[in-house]
Parts: C-alpha cells; sequence; structure tokens
DNA sequence: GCGATGGTATGACGAACATCCAACGGTAGG
DNA sequence: CCTACCGTTGGATGTTCGTCATACCATCGC
C-alpha cells in the first residue's frame, strides 16, 4: 500500500463509494454534505439502530477519508471533507446529493 | 422478480452504489461509460478471476439496473444504462469516470 | 467524589458477498 | 451428430458487513 504518485491519493473511490453504499451512510453524507459540522447526537440522526450502529458507521465515513471529528468536550462533531472530495472526486458529492436535492424541490410550494 | 418495467423508477441510488462499489465492477462501469456495448469475452476483462466470477460481477451490475445484455448467437454483449442512469442520477456516472478519464488527459497528447 | 451524559471499544452473530470449481445449455462449424 | 466455444447455474467456502449488547472512558454538573 502506500503508493503516492503525483495523484494526491490518501483516498480510494472504491473506498468512497463502499462507504455510501449503506442507506444509513448515504444519508448521513447527504445531511452533511453542506459542509457544516454536524453533531453526532443530533435529531438528524435517528435511525433505529443502536448508538455502537452509528458509531461504526461514523468510522467507515472516516475511514473511507469523507468525514472529520471535531470534539468539543463530551460532544463530537462530524464534517463532511467537502473540499477534499470535491478536488479529488469532482462531482461525485453533489451526484449523491442530487437524489435529496431533488426531493426537496417540488415538495414544497 | 418484475425485471420487465423497463422503467428505471425501480432503480435506487444505494444499490447502483453498491453495485459500483467493488474494484472490478467500478472498472467495468467506467469501461462502459462510452455507452456503446462491449463483449463479455472482450479483452479489457482481464481482471484475474474466474469466468463465472465475472458472470456474477455482470448480474449485480444488471440487476442493479445499471447494464443491459444483448445476445447475438454465442456471444453476449453489455451496455450501460447512460441516458437512464444519467437521467435518474444527473452526475454519477460522470464522477465516476473522472477519475479514469483524469488519467487520459495529460498523458496524451 | 458521585451520578448523568456522550461516545468508543470489544465480542458475538447472522446475512451478504466474492471467489472458485464443476456441470450444464445454447450456438457455430465440420 | 459430435466437437468446440461462450456464457450461465449451483454448490461450497472463507471473508466482510451491519447489528446489537455490554463494558469502558471522558466530560459535565452538583
Amino acid at each position: 500500500m502506500a503508493s503516492d504518485e503525483g495523484v494526491p491519493s490518501g483516498v480510494d473511490l472504491v473506498d468512497v463509494l463502499r462507504a455510501v453504499a449503506d442507506p444509513i451512510r448515504l444519508r448521513i453524507v447527504q445531511t452533511l454534505a453542506d459542509g457544516r459540522p454536524h453533531g453526532k447526537c443530533g435529531a438528524h440522526w435517528d435511525f433505529g439502530v443502536h448508538k455502537s450502529t452509528m458509531t461504526h458507521h461514523f468510522r467507515i465515513l472516516r475511514e473511507a477519508g469523507m468525514t472529520r471529528t471535531i470534539v468539543t468536550g463530551r460532544t463530537h462533531s462530524i464534517q463532511l471533507c467537502r473540499d477534499e472530495l470535491d478536488a479529488r472526486f469532482p462531482g461525485l458529492i453533489e451526484a449523491l446529493t442530487v437524489d435529496c436535492r431533488a426531493r426537496s424541490v417540488g415538495t414544497t410550494g
């Protein structure tokens, strides 16, 4: 491993794809797509799964190089690495979020 | 199985993501991204895996609603449903192929 | 220090997955 | 019809994945 060629590696497309290839994690990424940090205990994460399961999903996202965690006291916030992701895989996050964007448009008004 | 819907409405983003979240299948999709049909026994598919393994991967892609198979005599060709995919998930295929496109650009004059 | 809250680590378990191997079915050619 | 080729099907197997339950650590508030 660790084959840093001229390309800015560290994040593999397959790893990213595998990370978002899950209903819960895809939803997390879509929610995080605004680029702002979100608390891990937020009400958005009401997937009906166990607490440790969420930790697991957050870990997958993090290990895929998609998110970073900000620790503030005893609360953890998670943030999508939009800039890096957009730089490495242009249009990917947008393509992933266009699905939920389409839901917002049309339901309102 | 309701495989004769014809309409890509049954295609789920997570299914598509799960389909491409594999090195071999991602490569297949990238190769098929030109929209043209490719033979299943083509030289492109030299992944060093068993014949039946390729059949398996082709099946995953098809069941995800990403490809269709064209049978001509004893040879099968596979084709990416670009139009339907692009209509349903705008920018997704492009984002998936921008990776290999970047390799082509710059190496060739 | 004690209890409550927020999050992680570990272990277990069933389901899904990728892979191979062997056998089968359909088509082209002699 | 028989042989050769192309691709699929079914079974077997080892691995990865998603989930839960429990235990554990850190911080906040009293």
